[in-house]
DNA sequence: ACAATAGGCAACTAAAAGGTTGCCTGTCAA
DNA sequence: TTGACAGGCAACCTTTTAGTTGCCTATTGT
């Protein structure tokens, strides 16, 4: 999950599916042009991998939907235990620092 | 950055400084008992190129802090982006699903 | 002073990720 | 019904990443 993230391609196909959900390959494959369909076509397995995105089969189409839910689990549970911790961290780092 | 946070090792480093902040690469080591102690420089260099950790040397010490900065602007400008989005995209999500 | 401790640097190896090409299958429209 | 379109699968290559080993430097305690 996080490693799905971890590639620029692949936060920008979740980028292009926030603006329009719901999107075929081929009109993903536009948004990165420099890569091949194939290419596309991995990053999107990955990111349906990691439950990120969605996809429906109609007729020769393949639709490609945004999931809210992993990536809203990930702000709560790991980046809000970072949160919590702010502050705290923040002066033992300064303190630390100073101290040197 | 998000290449930093997709490692199960690097996160689990992140965890350890959460816990006790300002610990040393000797500590750091004992905690990821599968890796030389080379590994864990490694990884905590990544971490730090990241500015997701700040070192301190103190004698022949390094001291490792968590800096919360960066972890707290993901948070914020990308998380935040889909958080708004998160009813939108579900109901699209189900509304594509229904369809078919 | 010097042995032990804490860490850094560089070269090397192994494994995984990113990307491509070639070919095959299914669907639609004329 | 057949040609064009949308996509899938598998083999392959290349680059990056993860990890190791070996050796070097600096600090500290006795």
């Amino acid at each position: 999950m996080f490693k799905a993230l971890a590639d620029e391609g692949r936060r920008q196909l979740l980028d292009a599916l926030r603006e329009r959900n719901g999107q075929s390959l081929q009109e993903l494959c536009e948004l990165l042009p420099d890569l091949t369909r194939q290419g596309v076509t991995k990053h999107l397995r990955i990111l349906e991998d990691a439950n990120l995105v969605v996809t429906v089969k109609r007729g020769r189409h393949k639709l490609h939907y945004l999931n809210p839910v992993p990536i809203n689990e990930i702000a709560e549970r790991w980046l809000s235990n970072y949160e919590r911790d702010k502050l705290r961290a923040l002066s033992a780092l300064k303190a630390a620092l100073e101290e040197s």
